[in-house]
DNA sequence: AGAAATAGTACGAATCCCTGACTACCCGCT
DNA sequence: AGCGGGTAGTCAGGGATTCGTACTATTTCT
């Protein structure tokens, strides 16, 4: 409770770089949506599985698709789904289509928890609107977006994948 | 090497969440930096190192400066400093001024770290440049500037922690 | 001087994520 | 038919990151 100095953090005012102010923002809404979902209820959900879960699609998908979608391994993206199964989060029916194969559906607990987490991003979302005004909240999210789509796409990775990698230090 | 479908990631055009847009952005940061820093020798450092490293002051910092700077607890900042000490990255010094204390400093080979870094965040700053042009990656910069400062900041974590937090979905 | 706060450490545990190795199944080709 | 290469998923094991609780040493306030 009691306070230590102001001295903790970089001042206001002064450039950190782009990277950590990133990893900042992410973790700002990271905490504030896991902390609303604490308060509701869903106190068992981890933002590691947050992140397999929110690549779920509405129809199912498989596991080697979350894999791929959410950027983790097979081994990983089973072990998360095993716990949001066991939470009771999604379900495993087999695939129809190939029986090698299983479907990761989304159950009605996990339906429950979908929009309360929307509420909070909304909100956070809102409140960010508040600080930045309309227009550059909307110039933010399509930045974004278009780093997204230059990073964070199957041919956007595989380009950089393959790279021998050899003049990274451009400047 | 042989390639699965594409529809692994949600389509483009479609509206991922800000939240998993800023993760997404640091995350390809992050991994050019230390795939640069493995390149250059320097495979030692993990990310998570990297982030207390970040925060170390020129004239060295107390642990639990660098605890509260990096958002964990002072156990995981001294752990990952330990880990920095023995790589030779830090050294840790007594505090002249508190005899309870010690000063962690950053060694000759961590000074040599930064500027490696520093050359592969301004270019992949340059490539996001090129991507948005300018004006909208110098508007992204300050964006992110104004949220950490409302988000990241002594007072504002002060503010959020204390609150109750009855309200949270405000939507 | 004595009480309360602060700097840091020790130990134990949970979470997250990866590599390597394996089984079960699908599909195209002979 | 059926064989072989590729895909879906699991098992085993380990390393990294982070936290909570509990403790010692030192400073600071009264």
């Amino acid at each position: 409770m009691t306070q230590t100095p102001d001295i903790t953090t970089t001042q206001p005012g002064s450039q950190a770089s782009v990277s950590a102010l990133l990893f900042s923002a992410y973790r700002a809404m990271e905490s504030r949506i896991f902390g609303a979902l604490s308060q509701a209820g869903y106190g068992d959900v981890t933002p590691a599985q947050g992140r397999v879960f929110r690549v779920i699609r509405p129809d199912g998908s498989r596991l080697t698709e979350i894999a791929q979608a959410a950027r983790v391994t097979k081994q990983t993206a089973g072990f998360l789904v095993d716990q949001l199964v066991r939470a009771g989060y999604v379900v495993r029916v087999p695939d129809p289509a190939d029986a090698r194969a299983r479907l990761i559906k989304i159950a009605p607990k996990g339906s429950a928890v979908i929009p309360i987490g929307a509420a909070v991003v909304a909100g956070v979302e809102a409140e960010w609107t508040a600080l930045l005004g309309k227009e550059r909240m909307q110039m933010l999210r399509e930045a974004l977006q278009v780093l997204w789509e230059a990073t964070d796409t199957p041919s956007a990775l595989r380009r950089h994948q393959e790279a021998p990698v050899d003049e990274v230090v451009v400047a």
